[in-house]
DNA sequence: GTCTATATTATGATAGAC
DNA sequence: GTCTATCATAATATAGAC
């Protein structure tokens, strides 16, 4: 008998199990989300996941290509915005677009972080699958904010880059130890607007 | 027999164990580092680490200890340096003591990263044994340094020292995805100068 | 497609010889 | 203190009923 019978097709159960893999792989790490874990969560059997996605290397992919389809809508839309008057301008819509990113998914950042300190067959798919073509779409914004004088024109571009995501990320990312140290919870959304504005002031100046 | 009959003494065993444990827990995350890695890194028989730490989490926390003591060594060095002129060089020092701490030891970055997202009995030893003593004596100097107007005076501190410590280490806790994605190995000195510079014009603006 | 039962492997931890 | 052999368990993955 399925779970929620009426409204239970093969692909609401995928799409389950892919929301629920993301969110344990974000939580507890590739190896620390057991796959009897996300079974749970997504209530299904544990069958269903070798089932429907094969071996765990292959369901921690689809999770992870789900999550970035979601995150290519959401920047797909940054360009449908009217075009800005200048560089500045232009870096404070990208800042404000990931700040408001990250804060709602901060699954994606712990991903990221988890496997990009990692060598491993992982690391190496998720940067030439999905980061590198992102990194090469902000490259040249960055590269003109540098020339228009915004940022700082002396250093390679990827120290900015990795600047800049570190700067907004760490407080999302590490939001239960933020939580802990200083009582802020940096989810709530004062604090996402708090950490907007150190971010603009920072890399935008007081302008 | 022991390994290296002659200098293979009870201490010496403990410290190879704790310093390959720390390497796998840093790179591997802890379910990821599993313990016949660590007894293989440290090229000891597996039982001996249950010998000497007793079950994974100790030897975990003992690891954890070790490193942080090495950190406080560092940190006492630093104080015993010549009191800078103002706030602006006092938090110059800072920084290029963290810069310079975390390329020489992105483990530590590592490990506080993977625990400081989670929930659980890690995150919160760590907090309250060695994270939160550091933050509470970090803090008055941001502080200072806001009233000083060399940070932005009307942001909750707490997003200054995330900002700055995420811009800091991501591109060191991320080397290797830094790596694939660019080219460039932070590691290497000049990466290691050119992101100092990076921060200080940032954080410091261009004096 | 769904679910249960089970095979297989690996992991953390221990027992006991040296 | 060191090391090997082994236990108990918990993990992924599969087989096969429905």
């Amino acid at each position: 008998m399925p779970r929620a019978a009426a409204l239970d097709t093969s692909a609401d159960t995928r799409e389950r199990i892919l929301a629920a893999a993301l969110e344990a792989f974000a939580e507890l790490g590739f190896d620390g989300a057991r796959t009897r874990e996300i079974a749970a969560r997504a209530d299904v059997p544990l069958g269903l996941l070798q089932y429907h996605f094969g071996a765990k290397p292959k369901l921690w992919r689809a999770a992870v290509d789900r999550a970035f389809s979601q995150l290519r809508e959401g920047l797909d839309g940054l360009f449908d915005e009217p075009a800005p008057a200048d560089e500045r301008e232009r870096l404070r819509t990208l800042i404000r677009a990931h700040v408001g990113f990250v804060a709602a998914n901060p699954e994606f950042a712990r991903i990221m972080h988890d496997e990009g300190k990692r060598r491993g067959p992982r690391m190496r798919w998720l940067v030439d699958r999905h980061v590198k073509p992102i990194y090469d779409a902000i490259l040249p914004l960055v590269t003109r904010a540098q020339e228009g004088g915004v940022l700082p024109a002396d250093v390679p571009p990827i120290h900015l880059v990795y600047a800049l995501v570190g700067a907004v990320d760490a407080i999302f990312h590490q939001a239960e130890e933020c939580k802990r140290i200083s009582g802020v919870d940096p989810t709530e959304p004062a604090a996402i607007a708090a950490h907007t504005r150190t971010i603009e002031l920072l890399f935008l100046g007081s302008h």
